[in-house]
RNA sequence: GCCCAGGUGGCGAAAUUGGUAGACGCAAGGGACUUAAAAUCCCUCGGUGGCAACACCGUGCCGGUUCGAUUCCGGCCCUGGGCACCA
């Protein structure tokens, strides 16, 4: 009876011996988080006395389950602000909802459910999976942009550019569903047919709201050299969608009528080479042209055939057709034919261009389809009979321009065509006017009101915000806002006559372009922005997927400047640095669930806990890399993670015990080699995780810990051999088990602060467990020794004819001609000078000795 | 079509940006412990040849610059992102 019992207890004992050392994210993680909350650990103040950082991630558009490229992406700005708040920064992370949105109307059509119940649903499934994922987010602040507390801003600020002539209404192509009597988004078309009625897309104009972003181009390209914490591709690709460049306008007059056609151009110096002009179907000459002419206009019907994405244009067989009208070369005098085809733009320049086939290659190829002349005028060597001759060379077949160089000839060709009055320089951008109207129903409301008799009127401040109404069901056809006359209906402002309301909603951009902003006064009613603005912006790191590299990230600077101009912020630009994280891919495909190749973070969460998960997501590629999924590497992290649970509670007593009673310095001179060798290796391990953890190179932090853990478990066997050594010697082997606790503890320390930005549940409570001073909240990272990493010699590579042949040791503080003696003096060396003539020797100090034979 | 990236072992990657290619991890193979399995620990692991020391080849392909190139230059091939109404 009693040895039963006491085998119980033995066994009882044992098992809570287990339990205590295994690592259980699943107790962990809601236990540090509740700590979390309760203490409102996140919460930021402006606090004057300490440096600021706004730390921000992309805000999502809440689709309903968290995906792997939220946990990467957020994770990514979590270590930042963490680590931020270690180097003992005041720091912001704020989280809110990109809440309008075609996805929340599709969700209505396919489950007849409100787009605004459907959008707060999501928001609550979210916002739980980014608590459990331990997000140090000041939730205080949270927003989302379909509330009318937010959008009543976006109104009242869009009132101010309407009335400072910023924004204006100009008609516009949109994609039209003939089926379905509705405008598609592009993504809604497919292979140029409705997505849900299979009808042939035609283009439509209609009447939309712009935002004169062309005003600030010039700005918004200059202002990109202030970028430095921008990676250069990112700056590259808003370079070239502004696209500036220099040309001339050219008038061609129209043979027997008074009228000109316009053409732009950046190659001037080649107008001798042109046989002929082109318009875009929809240019006004055209339309003109196609009234007395019907196969013309046949063919302009056909131009509108497809959809209105501008890779379609572009990859579309070129297709034109003679005008029938003829205009004068404006310096030869000769009759050129005019022709209408497809790829030319009339969104850009001035939707005519100057054919030069000899030298452009589109104009080329048109040439060549419709047996149309390839005049050349640039001296060269060329086959026309393959392609253009694309090069700035000097001119002939130009009159008195031949010989000419390009700029020469550029500049004297614009000055004759400007002094004959048939032309004026000009300065074009590829760039154009942002168009803001959606014509759907989940989405802020433009806050316009049109009256017969007083045309668009912009709603009074004092009736802000337009609310939605409520109860919106979209079916896929015409807007439900344009059936809700209790919405729509009102009277005019200035004339109290019955007028209509605007049902057209505001691109969702437009809420993404400032949103990162009313963070920092999200409880303000008076005002868009306040004080708090100011202190806040800009934001020190953004962080966000590579697919915004170019129109969320430019409307979002455009706003800025446009927010500046109204006093509202200073500066000229909200992110000083930029990260673009990579894609989540799974068998080198894009993850999503049309392509059935999701991981759903959640089911990964309840198996591993948020930390492995976290751990995996920034160790498995760079972050502005593609991250390739691999399930077997997310076991991995989680192997890891227990290693370095288990280590501290196999050295639980010890680190106790040092923290408590302070680390008695230890003699270093008295340790083994091997001891001092390791501890340099753990300073240059730590020193490398600070330049990694400043360059946002997080795989390699990740790394740097799992070498540091590696380290660590060595140093046992390294004691053993270290006493062996000085039993042999007769020498104090109390000392080298004290050298070697303190490494451990040391080692330990600098570990569990490595990780805290990347794993914080587990570093927080191993903080605790292992009674660290102070709270794990306020850990600050850790700093290098620089004295642990001297070191009396260094080891050198010897090359020979660039190959690596032999190593040697050298003096910390050797010149290069002793160390090139050295080398030469290496048997191994000699082996292969011997007999050869030592050409040359490269010393580069620090690296290697490269030894030139022949 | 245009603009921007990327291409390194069986796989994800590293190489502080012209200086030892493959750190760290995954997978695989072998071994220890175990009645067994799991877990854990130890060893091997770019290719070819060799018992071995070692030799040669090797960072998408072709060429160039350099004592030295994954890194710089020129040309090509492939994959990914963006192209203005997905966000």
């Amino acid at each position: 009876m009693n040895r039963a019992r006491g085998i119980l207890a033995l066994t009882l004992y044992n098992l809570f011996e287990t339990m205590q050392e295994q690592y259980s994210p699943e107790q962990i993680e809601p236990t540090i988080q509740q700590q979390w909350d309760e203490t409102q650990a996140f919460k930021a103040n402006e606090d004057l006395c300490k440096e600021k950082y706004f730390c921000l991630a992309m805000l999502p558009y809440p689709s309903g389950q968290l995906h792997m490229g939220h946990v990467r992406n957020y994770t990514l700005s979590d270590v930042v602000a963490r680590y931020q708040r270690m180097l003992g920064k005041n720091v912001l992370q704020p989280m809110g909802w990109d809440a309008f949105g075609l996805p929340a109307e599709n969700a209505a059509i396919k489950h007849k459910v409100q787009p605004e119940k459907w959008t707060y649903e999501n928001i609550a499934i979210m916002r739980e999976q980014f608590k459990s994922l331990g997000f140090a987010y000041d939730w205080s602040r949270e927003l989302a942009t379909c509330d009318p507390d937010y959008y009543r801003w976006e109104q009242w600020f869009f009132i101010r550019m309407f009335e400072k002539g910023l924004v204006y209404r100009k008609n516009s192509v949109v994609n039209w569903d003939p089926i379905d009597q509705t405008v598609l988004a592009n993504e809604q078309v497919i292979d140029g047919r409705g997505w849900r009625s299979g009808a042939l897309v035609e283009q439509r104009e209609i009447p939309q709201w712009f935002f004169k972003i062309t005003d600030y181009a010039d700005q918004l390209l200059n202002d990109i050299d202030q970028l430095d914490g921008w990676p250069d591709q990112v700056k590259t690709m808003q370079r070239n969608w502004i696209g500036r460049s220099e040309g001339i306008n050219i008038d061609f007059s129209i043979e027997g009528q008074a009228e000109k056609i316009t053409v732009f151009t950046t190659r001037p110096e080649t107008i001798y080479g042109c046989p002929y002009i082109v318009l875009a179907p929809q240019h006004p000459i055209a339309l003109e042209a196609a009234k007395q002419n019907t196969p013309l206009a046949e063919f302009i019907e056909a131009c509108k055939k497809m959809d209105v994405s501008e890779a379609s244009m572009a990859t579309m067989e070129k297709q034109g057709m003679d005008a029938g009208i003829t205009v004068q070369h404006p310096l030869t005098g000769e009759a050129l034919p005019v022709w209408v085809a497809n790829y030319v733009l009339m969104n850009y320049g001035t939707g005519a261009v100057m054919a030069v086939p000899a030298h452009d290659q589109r104009d080329f190829e048109f040439s060549q389809k419709y047996s149309l002349p390839i005049p050349p005028v640039l001296v060269g060597e060329h086959d026309y009979t393959q392609s253009a001759f694309i090069a700035k060379t000097p001119l002939v077949n130009s009159g008195s321009f031949d010989g000419m160089d390009f700029e020469t000839a550029f500049n004297a060709i614009c000055d004759k065509l400007v002094e004959d009055g048939n032309g004026e320089r000009k300065i074009n951008y590829r760039l154009r006017d942002w168009g803001v109207s959606r014509q759907r129903c989940w989405g802020t409301p433009i806050p316009i009101i049109y009256c017969d008799d007083c045309g668009a009127v912009p709603v009074p401040e004092k009736d802000l915000p337009i609310v939605l109404p409520k109860g919106l069901m979209p079916d896929g056809a015409t807007s439900p806002l344009k059936t809700m006359p209790e919405f729509y209906q009102t009277t005019c402002p200035n004339c109290d006559k019955a007028a209509t309301r605007e049902t057209d909603t505001f691109d969702t951009f437009v809420e993404s372009s400032w949103y990162y902003l009313r963070y920092t006064c999200p409880d303000q009613n008076e005002q868009m922005l306040d004080q708090r603005a100011q202190y806040w912006a800009p934001i020190d790191q953004y962080i966000g997927g590579v697919e915004h590299a170019v129109l969320h990230l430019l409307y979002a600077r455009f706003f800025y400047k446009l927010l500046r101009d109204e006093g509202l912020v200073q500066g000229d630009e909200p992110f000083k640095k930029l990260l673009t994280q990579g894609m989540v891919l799974k068998d080198g495909m894009k993850m999503s669930k049309s392509k059935g190749n999701t991981v759903d973070p959640a089911d990964l969460m309840a198996q591993h806990g948020a930390d492995t998960l976290r751990l995996f997501s920034m160790f498995a590629a760079p972050p502005e890399q593609s991250l390739e999924w691999s399930d077997n590497g997310v076991d991995g992290a989680h192997r890891f993670l227990n290693r370095f649970w288990q280590f501290a509670h196999t050295h639980q007593t010890l680190i106790t015990v040092f923290n408590n009673d302070d680390i008695p310095t230890p003699n270093w001179q008295a340790a083994e080699q091997s001891f001092s060798q390791t501890r340099k290796q753990l300073h240059e391990i730590l020193q490398q995780a600070c330049y990694d953890m400043e360059r946002l190179q997080f795989n390699t932090v990740v790394s740097g810990a799992m070498k540091l853990l590696n380290l660590l478990q060595d140093i046992p066997k390294q004691l053993q051999q270290a006493k062996a050594q000085c039993n042999q010697k007769n020498g104090d082997c109390v000392t080298q088990q004290a050298i070697a606790d303190s490494l451990i503890y040391e080692g330990f320390n600098i570990l569990i602060r490595m990780l805290m930005p990347i794993a914080p549940h587990i570093c927080s409570q191993l903080w605790q467990d292992l009674q660290f001073t102070g709270k794990a909240m306020t850990a600050a990272w850790p700093k290098v020794d620089k004295e642990a990493m001297k070191s009396a010699s260094i080891e050198m590579v010897v090359q020979i004819n660039g190959k690596v042949r032999a190593k040697i040791n050298v003096a910390s503080d050797a010149d290069k001609a002793s160390i090139e003696q050295l080398a030469l003096a290496d048997e191994k060396v000699k082996g292969y000078t011997d007999g050869n003539t030592v050409r040359k020797v490269i010393v580069v100090p620090n690296k290697l000795v490269n030894i030139v034979v022949s």
